[in-house]
DNA sequence: TGTACATCAGTGAACGCGCGTTCACTGATGTAC
DNA sequence: TGTACATCAGTGAACGCGCGTTCACTGATGTAC
């Protein structure tokens, strides 16, 4: 019924680029970012292997359009989970980490185009700026965060966000990753990585005592 | 003059084996570790493209030889930086960290090698074993951290040593890239890992109030 | 020291395969009047 | 409401290419006696 439903509809495909975006996105989440192919995709899509380039210039640029993506979804996700702090900043921010690491895990197709694609992080305009709109909001909560601290002696938002995203990063790439090459752990990636984000605030001066108490 | 020199010595290579790991090295320096293929390594050495066959039964064994080494490789190198702690325990930690961000600078090949070929952490036996060695030296290292802290409360030492490998590695694999998709950063890798480990240790309770100011 | 022989590490030709890319084309859609 | 035409999104055939892999082979090396 819906003019752009999934199937054919005829000689034209009707939502081409879309179709060959989710296969995209299905045959990395199979054979990794490194093994899927233009023609793959068009396959997929049940399409002729020259159709795709009406839509992309090359599979680099389809890649690129799916990492963008999925900086947007990302920067969802985490403004969500940072909800500006609410009720206050520390549980918040933690909160931010988890949902970093939950949508490492949740799209370990979409996190593997966005890092382990190879792609240069400003291959194009829009990837770039989608990866910065998802940057910010870390760097906005660190900001938050490191307001509670005493003005000297404060360290850089910057630096905090980055330490934050670094460790998660780290902790996704070599725990949460979803094909052969995920390393085992004595523990799940969401304690070891809520553990360090704890140690990790309590180091800049904002130990909660009794943990997750309340203002 | 040496007998296992570099060239061809007729009809025999003499030391096909080392002139492939070093060819992998070389091209996966250059394009990858998904942009290398087995015919590439061959004709880098100057043989057949059937002469690999010989030595290694595919690509992922060659790979997997290649990280085996680097693994050997960044256990020396961390066990070197540790130093079983001398001359005080987080000095030497601090110097530990240090040791693998080199590492990942100085070897990206090696590093992608090891890290970012997709292969299985126990693809083999040896694999896992290089792994495993290379982790002990900071599980170690950790454990005597650890032991600085008073008996209750004290983390586990596995913990504190995933929590420095998960940072260290996000900040290398985001910022210390060898290729085109390494990330800008407002100051240097060493910097941002060097100020991370610190609010962690801090956050430990092993902050060194004039940093550094030994025993 | 010499010779016969086994073993080994390479060759090179061949194969099937799938990819990327181009091209003239054609069927469907949209629009001007 | 109908018709002519432009535009667009797909087709399918073709191409050159390089990869992985196998095979019978051959030249070099090592060893038994």
């Amino acid at each position: 019924m819906s003019w752009h439903g999934h199937g054919r509809r005829g000689y034209h495909h009707g939502n081409l680029r879309e179709a060959l975006i989710r296969a995209a996105l299905e045959l990395i989440g199979q054979k990794g970012p490194a093994g899927f192919t233009f023609a793959d995709a068009a396959r997929a899509a049940g399409v002729s292997s020259a159709a795709p380039y009406r839509h992309f210039r090359d599979r680099d640029a389809l890649m690129a359009d799916v990492a963008r993506r999925g900086f947007d979804r990302l920067a969802d996700d985490l403004a969500i989970a940072w909800d500006e702090g609410r009720p206050e900043p520390v549980g918040a921010f933690e909160r931010l980490g988890r949902a970093y690491l939950s949508f490492a895990r949740r799209e370990p197709a979409l996190y593997a185009a966005m890092f382990e694609a190879g792609l240069p992080p400003d291959a194009d305009q829009e990837l770039r700026q989608a990866g910065e709109r998802a940057f910010e909001v870390l760097r906005g909560a660190a900001e938050s965060i490191a307001a509670l601290l005493p003005k000297q002696g404060r360290p850089p938002a910057s630096m905090v966000a980055l330490h934050i995203w670094s460790l998660s990063h780290g902790i996704a790439s070599l725990f949460a990753r979803g094909d052969a090459a995920r390393r085992k752990l004595p523990m799940s990636p969401e304690e070891l990585l809520e553990a360090g984000v704890l140690v990790y605030l309590q180091g800049l001066g904002l130990g909660d005592g009794k943990r997750r108490g309340g203002p």
